[in-house]
DNA sequence: CTGAAAGCGCTAACAG
DNA sequence: CTGTTAGCGCTTTCAG
């Protein structure tokens, strides 16, 4: 058997209580019982049970990640692990322990319900994609202390964070003006995409603003994919009058994109600015380099982690913010020379 | 205060010794008792406290996967969870949680110390970047359950898990000379690159059983990014004599020297096979299609979780092996017309 | 087949 | 400032 607190006690001709004490700088002790009792769990190598301090404590210093991995994720998603990096950087730093565990929205449900019945972690966070009505109540009911990652598409008493996409895409489109392009083309995901929607949202509030009118033709959608950028693209040259810059969804309908102007000789930037968002995982392999709304998964992590802690500590607080703002890489791919 | 196993005991007019067995298939119970005491359990929505059972019983069923993470870790190294993935998926399997954590080589023997005399995890899961010899000495003096994703560079008592990278490059090279190439050449990335240096190895030894000579000038290194492929490439075109296909150490490497060879306009596959290994993130984007190695790392995730696991049932079982093959994804860059 | 009893190792009043 | 005393909720002998 291992060394125990009573061990230690009695190495130090102390108690346990008082040796508990020193461990959690609760109470007071004087400066020499702490000094006596912390040299000796040095020499008998003391280290508590952690398993009989969640049990007395009733907490485990643990946070549960409930999101949907399975085959591929790592690839598809590589945004959550990111996010989940972050998470674990956060919590890490108050002592908690991360854990991930991959479910879908219909087992959510019961699965919180029993992990919070049953004690297992002090905290929740929910990705977007397992969330529900149902789960919503769950948790208002019983009081779960939670934060979804990513702002539920119902409405709902969940804690959330979420990034900012609409914000991204104002920024994509004013960058653009600064840079002297006057007229923009929006190349878009399928309209379920609600990523893409909300950067779209974006961007024509600031055409607004300036009194940029955007032709319909401009506005397309189609799948996330290279070829679908590269299909939309060739769909946009067609047309009578072009524009001079593209705004592009995402990394994958950049990539099309750019592909087809090389193909039609169109100069990037001169003749055709483009802009897409996110770094990862195509921006940087591209000739030209591209220009993008970047942000900061990593960060969006931390505060989540930070968040799911204050949540613990103080459980009617409700939590709900953008809490990363997208910011513009500028690199060559908008670099108009304006004459 | 919720519901426990004395309110069930209670309930159903038997003892917490009784349920307590109910609950866990153990010992000798009438069906009748089962019945009765599992319909008080659905009626009062019991869920066992998981903190107490833990303590109990002595075992957290927690897995913990020590590596390092941190910023773009999930952009960097999308394999890591997809093994990660793989992982919760088998430990899951057995009513087992996936902890994670990031540590450094420097921490990790410390901390591998603390978490297993505080028995916060039953099972540890060590990247190959976080041991070293000193870890090594800890986990066998102190026979801690463990396994090590990749064989370690180092002398070892270690148990792992790792891919054949070998075994890939002579996928790879075999792959090659039955489609009908003759001089091949490799694009490595730099002498630390222990994965490129086991593809090269494996490509080699099937070159020499086949009596087929490689010359220097084929055999180029450098970084393992998209720019250094370019470079090595038109360093290879620049030779005299030229190969008729190239294995690429990567994704990367292949992206460059794909576009080196569409700038001299040589034909992919007629003039030039071209393979790789990995599907992700950059072998589907390409034009054409690249013929890729590739194998499964969600699987070895899983083998991963599936051994720890007996590991823990049989602590003195040792562990090495090369747990998933790799295997050729035919596709455009090799189909070569054999005249 | 069932139940009483004795912990698992630590924490948290409370009294001294 | 320190120690005594009671648990935390479940598992596991062991006697009935």
């Amino acid at each position: 058997m291992s060394v125990t607190i009573r061990d230690v006690a009695a190495a130090a001709h102390t108690s346990a209580a008082t040796v508990s004490k020193v461990m959690n700088g609760s109470g007071s002790i004087s400066q020499a019982t702490i000094d006596r009792v912390e040299q000796v769990m040095r020499e008998l190598g003391y280290h508590p049970n952690a398993r009989a301090r969640n049990f007395a404590r009733q907490s485990t210093r643990t946070i549960l990640f409930l999101t949907m991995l399975g085959k591929n994720a790592g690839f598809h998603n590589p945004h959550m692990f990111e996010i989940m990096s972050g998470m674990e950087e956060a919590v890490a730093k108050k002592g908690y322990l991360l854990c991930v565990k991959s479910i879908s929205a219909e087992q959510a449900c019961e699965f919180v319900e029993k992990i919070f019945d049953s004690k297992e972690a002090d905290g929740l966070v929910l990705h977007a994609s397992v969330v529900s009505p149902a789960l919503d109540e769950l948790v208002t009911v019983k009081a779960i202390p939670h934060i979804v990652i990513g702002n539920p598409d119902f409405p709902s008493h969940f804690s959330w964070i979420d990034i900012d996409n609409r914000l991204g895409g104002e920024l994509a489109a004013k960058h653009l003006l600064k840079c002297g392009y006057r007229s923009l083309a929006f190349l878009g995901g399928r309209s379920e995409d609600r990523i893409s929607g909300h950067r779209l949202e974006g961007v024509l509030s600031v055409l607004n603003e300036h009194d940029v009118l955007i032709p319909k033709g401009n506005l397309r959608q189609g799948d996330s994919d290279c070829d679908s950028g590269y299909a939309r693209t060739e769909e946009l040259l067609k047309q009578r009058e072009l524009p001079d810059a593209v705004i592009c969804a995402n990394n994958y309908i950049a990539y099309g994109c750019v592909m087809a102007l090389r193909e039609h000789q169109i100069r990037i930037p001169e003749e055709m600015g483009v802009i897409t968002f996110d770094e990862y995982p195509l921006s940087r392999i591209l000739k030209p380099m591209l220009t993008v709304v970047d942000i900061d998964v990593f960060d969006m992590g931390y505060q989540t982690g930070k968040c799911i802690l204050s949540k613990i500590r103080k459980p009617n607080l409700t939590v709900r913010y953008y809490s990363t703002l997208p910011s513009v890489l500028e690199r060559e791919s908008t670099r108009k020379i304006v004459q």
